[in-house]
RNA sequence: UGGGCUAUAGCCAAGCGGUAAGGCAACGGACUUUGACUCCGUCAUUCGCUGGUCCGAAUCCAGCUAGCCCAG
């Protein structure tokens, strides 16, 4: 194993100052920007794009430090495995997270595919989490950030002990202040840039507008139903909404009512309550492990089922080898079929899985 | 073309002579490497129309119009 580290550059400060603090641990370090999309497959006809903008910042940045950059089209691949599924997911009445698939399908594995054919034995991304070598059991674990705030965890629980064990995440040392105050010391371009947010490949946040336009996607229409059987009206069409969604409906009526459920095959969303988005029991399939090989036997973990929100208390419960039920302490709100639910044993990620189970019905 | 009731923002709705609450929806922003939730902000110079009374009218009076209900 070398000490050269191909870094994961997106163009935004966190990996930025990756190449940094790995280039101060004297790693021998290059850039490495994926291009993910082509403006054809987000829909966009001019020429630049924020995209390009960003390969370009990368490419600044990378110099200014005086590593290599390499450009990697991964687009096919994205494509296929991120934007297809995502479309497929919201047809099939889920809501997927974009986000993990990329982890999981292209961000680690094609990149230290590579990043191994150039000579590099790791990567490193930006990402604010930290790896652990646990002798005991022999396994990469995956543990929080020191800044919990920016916590990344969520998003990497799909991460195989390959994975973890050829990468790296120099961020989950530091704080976001601290990333951003390095960024300007080294006169990084990109220092007071924005954080990423919403959808990278949909440019204007519109997601069921690039599902419909870019895509194609016939939604599902159909009827928005109140719990108790009355009709209140028509809707978009089922990919417009999620569990739990109150704004955006058009339905006055006398106080907020949220979506509880969503039909792919009859069309209809169910309208109620805040009260009744709570339930504690979930269902996950696809399920990844990281700090144990399997779940034998029900474990003791805090879990949570959506990006930004608190641990709580739950019990994971095997039912196969791919798949669990876990069991909160206390009833949580709009548990949705697509998303993650991530466990964790203190600050160790244990593993995750993706939704499936209509909770609701549960009670 | 008899009697009664009601007309306030896209929807619901307070107001009862002193200068248009509130909720929903919508829109804008914050938050966020997913979708949401949440939070903050904006949203009727005007109360179906026309006159009248009054220092002052969404509020009182008259007429008109529309809708609803009960009698035909």
């Amino acid at each position: 194993m070398n000490n050269k580290v191909m870094v994961a550059m997106s163009g935004g400060v966190d990996s930025s100052v990756t190449v940094s603090l790995l280039l101060e641990q004297g790693y021998e370090v290059c850039g490495a920007t994926l291009r993910l999309y082509t403006n054809e497959d987000i829909g966009l006809k001019e020429k630049t794009c924020c995209s390009l903008d960003d390969v370009d910042d990368a490419r600044r940045v990378a110099y200014k430090l005086g590593v290599d950059h390499y450009v990697f089209n991964f687009s096919d691949t994205f494509k296929e495995k991120v934007i297809g599924k995502f479309a497929d997911d919201y047809i099939r009445g889920l809501t997927p997270n974009p986000c993990i698939e990329c982890n999981r399908h292209i961000k680690f594995s094609k990149l230290i595919e590579r990043a191994n054919l150039l000579g590099y034995d790791m990567i490193a991304t930006g990402h604010y989490v930290k790896r652990e070598y646990d002798s005991a059991s022999g396994r990469y674990l995956l543990k929080k950030a020191e800044d919990s705030k920016k916590d990344q965890t969520y998003v990497l629980y799909v991460l195989s002990q390959y994975e973890l064990e050829h990468t790296l995440f120099p961020m989950g040392d530091i704080t976001k202040e601290r990333a951003r105050e390095i960024a300007l010391q080294k006169e990084l371009i990109n220092a007071k840039k924005h954080d990423s947010q919403d959808i990278c490949f949909v440019p204007d946040g519109d997601y069921a507008g690039f599902l419909e336009n870019t895509l194609g996607v016939k939604s599902k229409q159909g009827n928005f139903v109140y719990k108790d059987g009355t009709v209140l009206g028509l809707h978009k069409g089922i990919i417009h909404y999620t569990i739990g969604q109150r704004k955006g409906l058009g339905i006055s009526y006398a106080h907020p009512i949220f979506v509880l459920d969503k039909n792919p095959e009859t069309g209809v969303v169910t309208l109620g309550e805040n009260e009744d988005l709570f339930t504690n029991r979930l269902y996950a399939d696809n399920v990844n492990f990281i700090a144990i090989d399997k779940l034998t036997a029900p474990m003791r973990v805090t879990a949570k089922a959506r990006y930004s929100q608190k641990e709580a208390g739950a019990t994971v419960h095997p039912i196969d080898e791919n798949r669990i039920m876990v069991e909160f302490d206390e009833k949580q709100r709009a548990i949705t079929p697509g998303q993650a639910v991530v466990m964790y044993d203190g600050d160790v990620v244990v593993g995750g899985g993706t939704i499936t189970a209509p909770s609701l019905s549960a009670q």
